[in-house]
DNA sequence: CTGGGTGCAAAGTATTTGCATGAAC
DNA sequence: GTTCATGCAAATACTTTGCACCCAG
């Protein structure tokens, strides 16, 4: 049920070198789906205890230049990052704080936005507050 | 053509006292649309050369807790802040780096949203990264 | 072997807190 | 007069940088 990703190819093909604290970093990111940088940081020392909040950062930060990751800026909670993946959207659960993605169309609204102001949009975020499932 | 906002009701009525300073603060974010902490504080300080940082981040603060003003947090820029105001979105040019305000229906959204995952959303922030029209 | 990555320490930036004084109501 | 805001200094939190050493390719 969990899509396996082959970080190293991923790694590879942005001409980042392989590492295996790179392995962690991208493995932690995957199963969290959402993660700020205290979370990983926590659980990625778990396999590498020695490992730097420097380090962290430096890789975070080399990842999101080559478009592996992608920074989620949400009001009100701390700065997460994900895998990059297919355009999706962002919900947020004001009781239990869970941000789950959701794969829904943007298009429309960016057409939309097109043909009211000329603004070419080519890329979005979009995140809803509200009240998850489960907390209803 | 600008619309005149009352500061000093918006205070009282969030039961928040009205000072010169918080005056300012409001009237200056109100003539940039968005704006962040160390530009206003360049702009407060025209006008209050001894106000501190830590007294703009404390109204600040307090203004985000009654919702008088909303945290813009966009990737890739520092986060700026806004007068509270009709639901809206956010243009970004990614070459001027403007940010403007787009008052479109986001409710159908919403009910898709609800329809699709019974995620119940009352709120929402959306930015849309493109080219505005000066700059194409 | 070579270039880039790692970990540490230190610097830099951002934000919050405590407290004495002063202004709002 | 009482409560809360202000401004300063200090503390804390967050992020980046420099450098010596080490590992991936």
């Amino acid at each position: 049920m969990n899509t396996t990703i082959n970080y190293l190819e991923l790694l590879k093909n942005n001409q980042l070198k392989v590492t295996p604290q790179r392995s962690v970093i991208l493995e932690q990111i995957n199963k969290f789906g959402h993660i700020d940088i205290d979370t990983l940081y926590m659980y990625v020392k778990k396999q590498f205890p020695n490992i730097s909040l420097a380090t962290l950062y430096k890789n975070i930060n080399a990842m999101l230049e080559k478009t592996i990751l992608k920074e989620v800026k949400i009001a009100g909670i701390k700065t997460k990052y994900e895998l990059t993946k297919a355009q999706h959207i962002h919900t947020i659960c004001n009781k239990c704080g869970a941000v789950e993605d959701l794969f829904i169309d943007t298009n429309t609204i960016s057409e939309q936005i097109k043909s009211e102001t000329n603004f070419i949009a080519d890329e979005c975020d979009m995140n809803f507050f509200g009240v998850c499932k489960n907390c209803q």
